[in-house]
DNA sequence: ACCCTCACCTGCACGC
DNA sequence: TGCGTGCAGGTGAGGG
C-alpha cells in the first residue's frame, strides 16, 4: 500500500517501538521473503542482535542492527509491521516474527507476499541493487528544480509514468503521483520532455507539498504499531486526496467531472479542465 | 538506453 | 449462492 509518507510513518513508529530491543529469535514462514538468503542463515545472523536504529531510503525501511548489518525491508503493496504481546494471536499472512527481549514480538505480515527483506552489511547498503539506483530523497537538496528539469528533459515517457519511476523521482506512488499532478495542474499524459520549463518549479513544489502534507497528516494521527486495529492508510489522509478514487465526482477546484483511465497498467485520475494537455 | 507488458499473490466488490 | 471479472497504494524481468 505504502508510498513514501506511509513508509516514513512506519519508520517513526518502529523507531519508538523497537530501537534498543534485542532480537532473541526469528521465525520466517515464507522463504522467498528473505531470498536469496536462507532461513537458517537469516535467523543465525539476527540472533541476539541489538536493534540500534531505524531509518529510510526511498520506500525501503532500514532496520539497523548490531554487527553493522541493516535489514532492508520493502513493504510493496500489502506489507505491514505490527507489535504483539506474547499472548496476542498471530494475524493471517504473518510471514516473519522477531521475538524481542521485552517479551513482545515484531511481526511482518503481507497478504500479497510481494514484500521483501534483505539483510545486508551496512557498508554495502549504498551499492545494493534496488537501492543504489534510487533518485535523490525528495526533501534533500539534491532533489532540486534543476535536477527535476534535467530528468524530465531526458524522457519521452508520460509524466505520470515518470513520477512513478523511483530512479527518477523518489517517493511517489500511484496516489501521490496523481495528486501532485493535480496540484500542479499538469496533465498526466504530457510527455515529460515537453513540459514547459517554467512549469517545472510548480511540479517540484507540488511533489514536496503532497508528500509533506501526507507525512504531517499521518503523523498527526499518532498511530502506532501496537494498536493496528482501526489503522487504515486510506482513512489516515483521505481528506487530502483531491483526484484519486474520485472518478465522476466534481473537481474540488473547478467542478468538472474527474476522469479515470488505465495507463501503463495503473489507474490514473485527473481533472480534464484543470489539467488540460 | 528506453519503454511497454506482464508477472508476482491474495482478497474484495461487482454483475450475472 | 456461486462464479467470473476487474481491481488494488509496487516493482522487476524480459522483450521489442
Amino acid at each position: 500500500m505504502p508510498e513514501l509518507p506511509e513508509v516514513e510513518h512506519v519508520v517513526r513508529a518502529l523507531r519508538r517501538a523497537v530501537v534498543g530491543r534485542r532480537i532473541i529469535a526469528t521465525e520466517v514462514g515464507l522463504p522467498k521473503l528473505i531470498a536469496p538468503s536462507s532461513v537458517n542463515n537469516f535467523r543465525r545472523k539476527l540472533k541476539d542482535s541489538l536493534i540500534t536504529g531505524v531509518s529510510r531510503r526511498g520506500k525501503f525501511i532500514l532496520i539497523e542492527v548490531e554487527s553493522d548489518r541493516v535489514l532492508a525491508v520493502h513493504l510493496r503493496m500489502t506489507g505491514a509491521f505490527m507489535i504483539l504481546t506474547s499472548d496476542d494471536e498471530l494475524p493471517r499472512h504473518a510471514h516473519a516474527v522477531f521475538y524481542l527481549d521485552d517479551d513482545r514480538r515484531l511481526v511482518f505480515k503481507d497478504q500479497r507476499q510481494f514484500g521483501i527483506m534483505r539483510l545486508v552489511a551496512r557498508s554495502r547498503l549504498a551499492s545494493t541493487k534496488g537501492i543504489c539506483e534510487l533518485a535523490p530523497e525528495p526533501f534533500s537538496e539534491d532533489f532540486s528544480i534543476a535536477y527535476l528539469r534535467e530528468t524530465l528533459s531526458r524522457s519521452r515517457r508520460t509524466l505520470k509514468t515518470l513520477l512513478l519511476d523511483q530512479t527518477r523521482v523518489l517517493g511517489l506512488g500511484n496516489i501521490y503521483a496523481a495528486e501532485a499532478l493535480f496540484r500542479a495542474r499538469i496533465n498526466p499524459f504530457k510527455i515529460a520532455a515537453e513540459l514547459s520549463p517554467r512549469r517545472v518549479p510548480q511540479l517540484h513544489q507540488a511533489i514536496r507539498d503532497v508528500l509533506g502534507a501526507a507525512v504531517a497528516g499521518i503523523s498527526a494521527k499518532r498511530l502506532d504499531l501496537e494498536n493496528p486495529n482501526g489503522f487504515s492508510y486510506g482513512e489516515a489522509f483521505e481528506r487530502i486526496w483531491q483526484v484519486y478514487e474520485r472518478e465522476g465526482e466534481a473537481c474540488l477546484k473547478c467542478g468538472a467531472r474527474i476522469r479515470r483511465m488505465t495507463h501503463a497498467g495503473r489507474s490514473t485520475y485527473w481533472c480534464p479542465r484543470c489539467q488540460r494537455r
